[in-house]
DNA sequence: GACATATCTAAAGCC
DNA sequence: TAGATATGTC
């Protein structure tokens, strides 16, 4: 039990109790992970409690191993226990019980590109105007949805009969059927779907109810609606439930998440013991200090303040930039200075708001010829190479995968146009069968050209041979067997060029990411690979050995932690991003992540600005981020000019316009209302000629002028119609005038 | 059916 | 600006 010792009171008073719920409202850097092995561990040693009873459920892989890995060295030994993410944990549940809804055993998983296929092919049948109907529209409807625990039917009830409502209960209702009928779920059903086998059969809830008497839940300050209902429903029995969270740590509201799990957890659960953590073991207090004096700006949060026992440590340092390049010079430079001999590359991170930023960033550091790694942007798994080939191997595991077929269908080229497939898919439809059923029968195919039914022939034919022979043969054998058999490979290397190569070693790399898998599971099947896949992210990636600057999002990097941390593009627009001010909590969510962002840093926190910004082609003067207003000026070193300087130079524009412009839209919008009462008031008019400017559009040249309507030429190239005296144009005034 | 050109749009992304 | 996708042309 000495083990124990490791842990502060706190820590220890939550590591200790066991029995009844608890929540846990660990600050960042709190050792919130230390606190949950070491109350496994307990529960295991101490009391004796057998693993198979323990659940631990986190939202990463990562999390989930590391997890496993630190209680594994406590308890010196393997543990068979679940220590799961929300979407393996349910999929566990799904493989046993999902034929009571209807599923066959093997159901397939659904990730985001395989469900924009889908949903492109239900817009596409029912004939709408793609326009305002894209896939991504619908899916996200339809994620809400079902985050919400709303089918079809209930949508519509709950949304009325808007003429909308009704397009989007279509395409939800067709969504779910074809889904079925290809026997998969997509991620927000694995959720769904173990919640509805809970509350659809007793004896199934019964039996994981009793198996997991210990549950745990990490992030909490994350969990949708039916996250929390999943837990709350396994919890029932015997309500020892332990939630680890932070409030000012939630940064996924956008995407469902919802605050109100962990600020009304003592509701949900009366006589909750409730536990805080406040000790901060991670960063200096100069870094808390300011971190704090940040979010501390946010209402209807926990009240807690972190502490250390840490020296101040240096100033936190801000630079104001010229532009971004400059910034990323800076960075570049301060890495370069600080990089000494027993430091690595890896101890430094730059977390930024968007993945758009990453490039300025990759150039300077090249230049520099300093390692980095970015994160993020385009996953791995995302690589069209990488996704081809998962479909033929989707397609040995399952040949009636339609998607799958579509996919690869004609890849490499086979000759096979979007006609062709129409009318094989017309054909399948009809016969009702699955499309690889369709190409096995020989009269359909010697119907096609002749490059076609070739091409279609072999590959029927590797897929059933692999098909037929996959349990006795190993995965990378099956994948070698396939990038050859399908001609994939060779198409590839006959293009020759650069993006081919790159495609190819994608493909290597991926190979290895097979032979990494056959290492730890000599058994390893196809299914079971798979399904490891399938619920793969990015940051499970984020590899800590590789002597590399890491460049991510700030919300990737939600408990990660670096000795040197940068958070550039300080500035009202890009962080606090503009659409923050669309949603009711959206600069609250935005703060928080700032907090977040700050928190990563141990030892140094670089905040930078520019002062002017390219972004997507448009270039402006910017104003230094309200988060940085906020912040305390005595813990900050450097260029902190933002009360000096700030005057100058939000005086100064591009264009004329947004000199005065206030930033934050509302106000922009009544700035834009009073300047139309005012214009009215005074009869302002324009004329041929007339330079002018608009708040969106910017400048332009007035084409046509009448008392109803105005047409202006802007710079963008664009000529639009706007009504006259209600336009928010405004005569443009050049500079010396001014 | 393949390739070239026009058009559009632009946050974050756990699983 | 840049990239992804839609549309047009041969």
């Amino acid at each position: 039990m000495d083990y124990l010792d490791n842990l502060n009171p706190q820590q220890r008073e939550a590591a200790l109790y066991t029995e009844g719920p608890l929540l846990i409202l660990a600050g960042a850097g709190s050792g919130k992970t230390s606190t949950m092995t070491h109350r496994i561990a307990y529960l295991i040693e101490e009391k004796g409690v057998n693993p198979y009873h323990i659940l631990a459920v986190t939202f990463t892989n990562k999390a989930a191993q590391e997890m496993r890995d630190r209680v594994e060295s406590l308890i010196g030994s393997g543990v068979n226990m679940w220590i799961l993410t929300f979407h393996s944990a349910c999929l566990r549940v799904l493989r046993k019980h999902a034929q009571l809804l209807g599923y066959k055993k093997d159901f397939v998983v659904y990730d985001p590109t395989d469900q924009k296929a889908a949903m492109k092919n239900i817009v596409k049948e029912m004939n709408l105007d793609d326009k305002r109907y894209t896939p991504a529209y619908f899916l996200s409807i339809i994620s809400d949805c079902k985050e919400k625990e709303l089918d079809p039917k209930q949508y519509l009830a709950t949304y009325g009969e808007d003429p909308k409502t009704k397009i989007v209960y279509q395409a939800y209702r067709s969504y779910e059927t074809l889904l079925k009928k290809n026997n998969a779920m997509d991620f927000d059903d694995l959720l769904l779907n173990a919640v509805r086998v809970f509350k659809q059969d007793e004896a199934a809830l019964l039996e994981y109810q009793n198996r997991f008497q210990y549950i745990m839940v990490d992030e909490y300050q994350d969990t949708n609606f039916i996250q929390y209902t999943f837990i709350k429903m396994l919890a029932e029995k015997h309500k020892n439930l332990c939630v680890v969270g932070d409030d000012d740590q939630c940064i996924y509201q956008w995407r469902g998440a919802d605050i109100r799990n962990i600020l009304e957890f003592e509701k949900d659960f009366p006589n909750a013991k409730v536990v805080k953590l406040e000790q901060n073991y991670r960063s200096t207090a100069n870094i808390l200090a300011a971190a704090h004096s940040v979010i501390e700006k946010n209402r209807g949060r926990k009240e807690k303040k972190l502490w250390t026992s840490k020296a101040d440590g240096q100033k936190i340092a801000y630079y104001r930039a010229d532009d971004e390049r400059d910034e990323a010079h800076y960075v570049a430079q301060q890495i370069d200075h600080l990089k000494r001999k027993d430091l690595r590359y890896s101890d430094f991170a730059i977390l930024y708001r968007t993945n758009a930023q990453s490039r300025t960033f990759e150039e300077a550091l090249s230049r520099r010829d300093i390692p980095y790694r970015v994160l993020g942007g385009l996953r791995y798994y995302d690589r069209k190479e990488v996704k081809d080939i998962v479909s033929y191997m989707r397609l040995v595991q399952n040949p009636d995968d339609d998607l799958a077929l579509l996919r690869i269908i004609n890849e490499p080229k086979r000759g096979i146009g979007a006609r062709t497939v129409d009318k094989l898919q017309a054909l399948a439809r009809v016969r009702g069968e699955s499309l690889f059923d369709t190409l096995m029968d020989e009269e359909v195919v010697s119907g096609l050209s002749a490059k076609a039914s070739a091409g279609i022939r072999s590959m029927v034919e590797v897929i059933q041979q692999y098909s037929k022979e996959q349990s006795n043969l190993r995965v990378s054998d099956i994948y070698d067997g396939l990038l050859v058999g399908t001609g994939y490979l060779k198409a590839l290397e006959e293009q020759n060029n650069l993006e081919a190569e790159s495609r190819i070693e994608n493909l290597m790399e991926f190979k290895s990411v097979i032979y990494d898998y056959e290492k730890d599971d000599e058994q390893l099947s196809l299914p079971d690979f798979m399904e490891r896949i399938a619920l793969l992210a990015e940051v499970d990636n984020h590899d800590e050995s590789e002597n590399a600057v890491v460049l991510m999002t700030m919300h990737s990097a939600k408990g990660l932690e670096f000795p040197f941390v940068f958070l550039p593009g300080l500035e009202d627009g890009l962080f606090p991003g503009w659409r923050a001010f669309e949603k009711e909590d959206g600069l609250e969510e935005e703060r928080r992540l700032c907090y977040v962002g700050m928190t990563r840093a141990r030892e140094r926190l670089f905040l930078t600005s520019a002062s002017m910004r390219t972004l997507y082609g448009k270039t402006d003067y910017t104003r230094e981020s309200q988060f940085l207003r906020e912040m305390d000026k005595h813990l900050i070193d450097g260029d902190a000019i933002f009360e000096k300087k700030k005057e100058a130079r939000n005086s100064r524009s591009l264009d004329g316009y947004s000199r005065e412009t206030p930033f934050n839209p509302f106000d922009q919008l009544k700035y834009v209302k009073q300047q139309v009462r005012q214009r009215a008031a005074s009869g302002e008019t324009f004329q041929v000629g007339d330079d002018v400017t608009h708040p969106k559009f910017g400048r332009g040249t007035v084409l046509k002028a009448s008392d109803k309507i105005i047409e202006v030429s802007f710079r963008d190239g664009s000529v639009k119609k706007l009504a006259a005296g209600i336009a928010p144009l405004t005569r443009y005034i050049p500079k010396n005038e001014r």
